[in-house]
RNA sequence: GCCCGGGUGGCGAAACUGGCAGACGCAUCGGACUUAAAAUCCGAAGGAGUAUUAAAGCUCCGUGCGGGUUCAAAUCCCGCCCCGGGCACCA
């Protein structure tokens, strides 16, 4: 049963009142003739000037592209459009980040193979992204689960292996009994349940676990973020969640002799630590027994990460019975255990200074703990609390010093009396990278129990992923891969003898970490990349996508970027120079678009309707690219309606040409000009609103003419075509050309048709505007003064003041102050 | 709590380096065409007030709020309010 809407009934009961222009058959034609000609193929030794524009690769999933996905393909579209009419050679790749979950789950739930699954889901994803014109050089497309693609994936696994960045470790994850499976952090509840099935026993176990080292990374991510052109709040991002903090390693002693070493950020305040916390996974907590402390421990064991973070704001913590002695004073304070105090950073230990943490402040406050100020805030501030820098005060060799020299001055003297070195910490931990998942890439290494983990050959590669019946995780922690015993049991690679495969795959984001190297050359069986074409096409010119991905996959790609760089690999320092985040588009009610709110604008739809140009002009014009912005149906109404005014300029109901030779006059040869200036402009600016406002301008301009000069219509063509492909080339083969308007060059605007002879000059009075002058462009500002004065206008509203000044501004406006 | 964005007509928005606020589009209203409607074309329009028979007009207000700088502020400065996004006990 088909929905019942407004438009729905229109176009079925009258849809050739509705076609404003043919767009069914104009659109699938020009589709058709460019793919069969290849007419976007990037040439890779190409005398021109290269130009590398990339769309962040979507994931297939089994809905179908939504309205947001054509955003930025469309921006970056024209962009490419417009850059070969510019005389660039453009590559710009489409792809498929094709592992995941939800493959994963069907297979589960129906037996079917993920892969065919991921087949169905592509095809679909391609047929609707061609449908909307796109420039892609087809021939280059990749998809992450093609065994020809994955297995550079591994290779470039095993670069970081054999670098000493992939290492293997027992970490806690969660584990959810009722699934018999892993979960996510972001699976895991708030109470503790499991997101999926609402499973009660959830909790952490450790697993051997792939670990990638980017912290090794972590201060060149951090510094090369200087070198990219991207938004300030995705770099911002990226160095909150990089969160480099300098501060010093300061070593303590307990009273029975243990070291005690804790992290902190503000050594000057050494004076004013009255406790010390260790989190309560630190080992030194074992030492103390005390049947407070291990209930304090176990109960901490069990809670979330959300629990001791987000939803936990009042402060917990036990006394151990310890002390530890300050260095620099030789003061007994009392070791707490607490878990505001996590064992993941730093140290799992701190100094508390309640006076100057806001944390220490509120903890000792509750457990009435000392309270000492160590810093003088400046006048008029509260000290105790204060976290800012101040004078240090009841700090021995430290008082009267300001904040940044006292700790420069407190830190040399921990490094002379060796209690203490300069340190820097970073919030990003090592990249947990496997997953106990069947669709992923195999982590290509053996185990054997003579040589321990062993790579794969690389002339091995790629090591495929086993054909299996069953999907459904083993309910033993292990994989689903454990269960595929014939593909698990191998030869180790290095003696010979028994060995298993590693049964973990790579998460998602490894495929997305280096696609786009893999775009430069897709089918080398030899490399992931030639080194001359990686040289000629790196690195990425432009780069769209959501701001979603703004920290892990931007962060994940740099960091395998990097260290192929290290390796020589590639030639870039960084992968991405430009970086652009598309706004999302909100349903027509101002919200998320979402299938619980019944808002969900289909492109499928859209295209039926008003065809593809509709869509992709519409999209562009709703306001700027990196703006959230409103669905409005009536809007692609708008848009629908200027390119039917469009193709009326061009030709007669029965489709024949009107476009005549007739001299165009004047003021239009200057509106084209003006809206060449402008559309070229705005498009190399990515404003591509007001590069269509322009064009409806100029298209206003004509529609009230009754000629149809070719001399101005052609052009207009041009301009419109990286905007509306499908009509622009349409129109462009019934002018009689014949080839492609592809690589038509851009038209060039002539400035001296936008000279003005005369120019309208705004007089105003105290700021109020009170008359108009036309006048000569090249006017002096002395004889326009004079007129000003001059004008009637002026002088009744200044009638019975006396001008106490007159602001002249050279073509624009005279401004006369008075009073 | 902290860090980023953002706030302009009924709606989406535009405005160069501080220089006529509201381009362009939507919705609305009026007109032409039509037997009628649709489509199309032409035109009006920020708000309030006001003059004349009528119209063009004229006056004031107006870019989240309150101050400031300036001949001149959507734009710069200070203080607040609201919305969106991100981070969240990182010592």
């Amino acid at each position: 049963m088909p929905e019942v809407t407004g438009a729905g009934i229109i176009s079925a009961v009258m849809p050739e009142l509705r076609k404003k222009y043919p767009f069914d058959q104009i659109e699938p034609k020009w589709q058709q003739h460019w793919l069969a000609n290849k007419t976007f193929a990037a040439n890779d030794d190409a005398a021109k000037p290269k130009l590398y524009v990339l769309d962040m690769f979507p994931y297939p999933s089994g809905a179908g592209l939504h309205v947001g996905h054509p955003e930025g393909y469309t921006a970056t579209d024209i962009f490419c459009r417009y850059k070969r009419m510019r005389g660039f050679n453009v590559l710009h790749p489409m792809g498929w980040d094709a592992f995941g979950l939800p493959a994963e789950q069907y297979a589960i739930d129906t037996g079917t193979h993920p892969s065919i699954t991921t087949k169905k889901n592509i095809d679909t994803f391609r047929r609707q992204i061609q449908m909307l014109g796109f420039s892609y050089d087809w021939d280059r497309e990749v998809d992450t689960t093609d065994p020809e693609y994955f297995k550079w994936t591994q290779w470039i696994f095993l670069q970081l292996y054999k670098k000493g960045l992939a290492y293997e470790a027992e970490i806690p994850v969660w584990w959810c009994d009722g699934c018999k499976a892993v979960l996510a952090n972001e699976e895991v509840n708030a109470d503790g349940t499991c997101d999926r099935k609402g499973h009660k026993e959830v909790y952490r176990r450790p697993l051997r676990q792939w670990i990638l080292r980017i912290t090794k990374y972590a201060e060149r991510l951090l510094a090369d973020l200087e070198h990219v052109n991207w938004p300030d709040s995705i770099k911002e991002q990226q160095r909150n969640w990089i969160g480099r903090s300098e501060g010093a390693e300061v070593d303590f002693k307990t009273e029975t002799g243990d070291a005690l070493r804790i992290f902190t950020t503000r050594p000057d305040t050494l004076f004013g630590a009255t406790y010390m916390v260790l989190a309560p996974e630190h080992p030194l907590v074992e030492k103390f027994k005390n049947p407070a402390v291990d209930t304090y421990r176990s109960a901490a064991a069990k809670k979330s990460e959300l629990e001791r973070t987000q939803l936990e704001k009042e402060k917990t913590g036990v006394f151990t019975g310890g002390y530890a002695i300050n260095p620099v004073n030789n003061e007994r304070i009392p070791i707490w255990v607490a878990d505001y105090v996590m064992m993941g950073y730093g140290t799992g230990a701190i100094m508390a200074v309640p006076a100057h943490d806001t944390r220490d402040f509120e903890f000792a406050q509750k457990f009435d703990l000392a309270i000492r100020t160590v810093v003088q805030p400046p006048t008029g501030i509260e000290p105790q609390g204060f976290t800012g820098d101040g004078i240090s005060v009841n700090s021995g060799m430290l008082t009267g010093l300001p904040t940044p020299e006292a700790k420069k001055k407190i830190t040399s003297w921990l490094e002379e009396k060796k209690l203490g070195k300069a340190t820097v910490n970073y919030k990003l931990r090592d990249w947990l990278f496997s997953r106990q998942r069947y669709w992923g890439e195999p982590i290509p290494i053996v185990h054997c129990a003579k040589c321990g983990t062993v790579p794969v050959p690389e002339n091995e590669l790629p090591l495929r992923l086993p054909e299996m019946k069953d999907y459904s995780p083993s309910g033993n922690a292990e994989p689903p891969l454990a269960k595929a015993t014939d593909w698990v049991n191998c030869k180790c690679p290095q003696c010979g003898g028994a060995g298993k495969r590693e049964t973990n795959t790579m998460p998602q984001w490894a495929g997305s970490c280096w696609y786009y190297l893999r775009y430069i050359d897709p089918k080398n069986a030899g490399a992931f990349v030639a080194k001359d074409k990686e040289k000629y096409w790196m690195s990425v010119d432009l780069y769209v996508g959501g701001a979603e991905h703004a920290v892990l996959h931007l962060l994940y790609s740099r960091f395998w970027h990097k260290v192929l760089f290290d390796l020589g690999h590639v030639s870039t320092p960084e992968p991405f120079t430009r970086l652009i985040n598309q706004g999302m588009i909100l349903g027509e009610d101002n919200r998320k678009m979402s299938k619980s709110w019944g808002n969900v604008i289909n492109p499928d739809d859209v295209v039926r309707e008003y065809g593809a140009d509709t869509l992709r002009l519409y999209e562009m014009f709703m306001g700027p690219l990196e703006a959230t912005k409103p669905w409005n149906t009536q809007g692609t109404e708008g848009i629908y309606r200027f390119l039917g005014r469009v193709w009326r300029l061009f030709c007669d109901e029965e489709g024949r040409l009107l476009v005549d030779d007739t001299a165009p006059d004047t003021k239009l040869v200057k509106v084209l000009h003006q809206t060449i200036k402008k559309v070229g402009a705005d498009t190399e600016a990515l404003a591509f609103n007001t590069a269509i406002a322009q064009m409806m301008i100029f298209v206003n301009e004509l529609t009230a003419q009754d000629k149809r000069p070719r001399a101005v219509l052609e052009p207009f063509v041009q301009l419109l075509a990286p905007y509306a492909p499908h009509i622009a080339e349409e129109l462009w083969q019934k002018l009689g050309h014949t080839q492609t308007l592809t690589h038509e060059p851009w038209p060039e605007f002539a400035p001296a048709l936008l000279v003005e002879n005369t120019v309208t000059i705004v007089v105003q009075v105290n700021g109020k505007v009170r008359d108009k002058l036309d006048v000569p462009t090249g006017i002096t500002n002395a004889e326009l003064e004079k007129l000003a004065l001059a004008s009637g206008k002026v002088q009744e509203s200044l009638t019975g003041k006396t001008v106490k000044k007159v602001i002249v501004v050279a073509g624009k406006l005279v401004n006369i102050a008075a009073g």
